[in-house]
DNA sequence: ATTTCCCTACCTATCGTTAGGCAGGGTGAA
DNA sequence: TTCACCCTGCCTAACGATAGGTAGGGAAAT
């Protein structure tokens, strides 16, 4: 655990946050699980701050990572699309967890201002990716591809939000579903 | 401020936890909002709980009743739902306020019981309504008018979180427009 | 006389954070 | 080759602040 340790307290407290955000990160718990003391923590990492913003920063690069991978291996845009709802979808069935961006947005008011940032990077690398993959798919023209991103993006997040509080991820599949029936998403 | 003490405590708790969420409540905070002391609401409320699960009940029986009094007002079913998104955008015009719903879902793993159950039936009061005008537009069939209202209440919830990480109301509005031109909103 | 409403004073638990130290490895000078 | 030095990674112990909650009493209203 040595020189991983680092590591190892991003992946842990990746999992706590997003199953309790935030402000559900504490130092005893985080080190407990990683085999050290909470104060070792403070080696790897100044503050909490640092902490969320470092936690947050990982989580938007493995998320823009793998939605490149997908575009790469899946050339067809279109199934780019159908498969995007997957990767919130993978949070509610690792033990019903958020999507880190959603609930830091939800503790938005008490977060420190380097955690918001990265937070809100998440659902710009979203967005970003969505609008491209629109465009390629010729599902949207350069101008409005972004505003329909977006609104795919919230409609999801909202849709994995409702289902965790149901801890039922049938209801997010039944959501993107009726988004898929509405017209917000390809059928 | 006597008899009235235990609404003004409904009423910060409310505010509070539409702002910071129910782990953001804090006995000190509110009494000294409300002009009493700490423990004295314990004598209006047995634990925090109570308080919780009393804030949400209170909360979806407003919206409730709101909801109602706007179908009677303006009979018109189309303009209903076009007005829904309303209540949502009031909170963030509050204050930049999640709907408690909300961020009671994303806190969902750490609420007591009473308070998951009370928070689940703001969606439940929602969805039905948001049924009942559909079918009533002409808008969705019986059968299907649940799962279409779901989706209009995930999508808009998920619309609010993401314009109150902005911070920015206008971003909500043109995620309600974007709903509409895709077609999961009447335009 | 009893209930209502609020008080002071205190409890225990947990929080992020700090101070200071200890063991081991690497490095440069003597 | 050996010794001094510093860095890394972790430790113990404690800090002040804040959390929800409890015990018991005072004063006013019924």
């Amino acid at each position: 655990m040595s020189t991983n340790a680092k590591e190892a307290i991003l992946a842990a407290a990746r999992k706590t946050a997003q199953a309790h955000g935030y402000g559900g990160l504490s130092y005893r718990d985080l080190a407990a699980e990683v085999g050290i003391k909470a104060a070792s923590i403070y080696h790897h990492f100044a503050s909490k701050a640092d902490l969320g913003a470092a936690v947050a920063r990982r989580y938007w690069e493995d998320t823009a990572a793998e939605l490149d991978a997908m575009l790469a291996e899946i050339s067809d845009p279109v199934r780019c699309l159908h498969r995007y709802p997957d990767i919130f979808r993978r949070s509610l069935e690792d033990g019903n967890r958020l999507c880190l961006c959603s609930f830091m947005s939800a503790e938005y008011a008490d977060l420190p201002e380097v955690v918001q940032r990265e937070a809100q990077h998440f659902a710009e690398v979203n967005i970003a990716w969505l609008g491209k993959v629109l465009v390629l798919a010729g599902m949207a023209e350069p101008e409005g591809s972004e505003a329909r991103a977006r609104a795919i993006f919230a409609a999801v997040s909202g849709a994995q939000l409702y289902a965790r509080s149901r801890s039922d991820v049938s209801q997010f599949d039944a959501l993107i579903e009726s988004y898929r029936t509405s017209g917000l998403l390809p059928a």
